[in-house]
DNA sequence: CATTTGACGCCAA
DNA sequence: TTTGGCGCCAAAT
């Protein structure tokens, strides 16, 4: 059993690529579905290149934020095809 | 050890 | 439909 913040970062690591998971739904599959600004916070702390967290978005689809640039994280997200 | 912040989510106006 | 406010959790300072 690792802490919240290793589980976040398997879950989101999990994500397929062109895929996109929502804050709450990384959430609910790390044990808390109303964790999702834990799951930001987690994120947003934890610089892993391991860690594909441009797939990962606000409930509506928005991007929120990338700790390597919103930029990039909308041109990831086109180059696997995860938005049009 | 306690307090504040933060890449959210949902409800109300 | 859009904007504002409140509630939630965990990590960082």
């Amino acid at each position: 059993m690792k802490t919240f913040r290793d589980k976040v970062l398997a879950v989101v690591a999990t994500i397929p690529r062109g895929s996109m998971m929502t804050y709450g739904a990384v959430a609910k599959r790390a044990g808390n579905p109303r964790a999702a600004r834990a799951v930001g916070a987690i994120i947003a702390t934890n610089y892993d290149p391991k860690i594909p967290c441009h797939r990962v978005i606000g409930a509506d689809g928005s991007l929120t934020g990338y700790n390597r640039g919103l930029a990039k994280k909308r041109a990831l997200l086109k180059a696997e095809g995860a938005i049009r």
